[in-house]
DNA sequence: CTTGACCCTCCCATGATGGGAGGCCCCATC
DNA sequence: GATGGGGCCTCCCATCATGGGAGGGTCAAG
């Protein structure tokens, strides 16, 4: 199949599916006319790229985890191992931006938001401590 | 002041510093030499932008947060508007990131993690529908 | 007068993705 | 057989904020 088709079965633009190419992460046949084609293999992993990619899993990740899943032999300590680094880094980012909205949000709730200039977002941006 | 002072005063690193000038975020006046000078005056802006960027505004809000918060009879409320807009965002984006953290730790619990191959991280990437 | 610590500008890289230009290919329809 | 439209090709650029580094000028202390 094209890689239009391929795109739409696997849910991978064709533009990503060309940059996964391009940086070593999957690879493809070509045709006489130069067209790059695909087979339902193909579609698999691609599918297996997208899904690690909805877990926010980075590409260098993403590419390990191939390297695994292509390893029947493999042992899953490795990919657990991974998955738990992972889950951890998510959190992490997770609990930042909580606490980031937490507090935006206490001085919001101080903030009048109506025509007076006083506001105490304004004056905590201006007045923290470096 | 030079730029490396007004980097240690506010916590900007000189790299950023100049960059911010670059996009119009800020201004800088010339010495004979070329140097760029600094005053007190700017320090507190580069802090409040610091500070805004702390919060993870962008910065193009941190421009428009910039004119207001110059702006001594500006309305709060457009303040506000914005900072609720953010704590939006940032609530979105943390709930995202802990959702994919706890489909992410569900699976990994159920990986046995030593050296069989069965996994069912792995068995999810392959096969969640697209 | 040398040395080292600054400063300057300009270019490149990150990470993942999209947009678009310019050009080739293929199929269907007239 | 020619034409048109849609899909494919490659290559470049943009995003967002930040850092790194090269190559070169400046200044102050020794």
């Amino acid at each position: 199949m094209t890689i239009g088709e391929a795109a739409q079965r696997s849910g991978v633009s064709a533009k990503m599916i060309r940059h996964y190419e391009a940086i070593g992460l999957i690879e493809a046949e070509r045709r006489a006319n130069g067209y790059r084609s695909y087979g339902a293999r193909d579609v698999a992993v691609l599918r297996f790229i997208r899904h690690a990619r909805d877990l926010a899993f980075p590409l260098e990740d993403v590419r390990k985890l191939l390297a695994l899943w292509r390893d029947r032999s493999r042992a899953s300590a490795e990919v657990k191992r991974m998955a738990i680094a992972h889950v951890e880094a998510l959190e992490t980012k997770a609990a930042a931006l909580s606490a980031m909205a937490g507090s935006l949000r206490h001085l919001a709730n101080h903030c009048s938001g109506d025509d007076r200039p006083e506001c105490p977002i304004l004056a905590e941006l201006e007045g923290k401590p470096a």
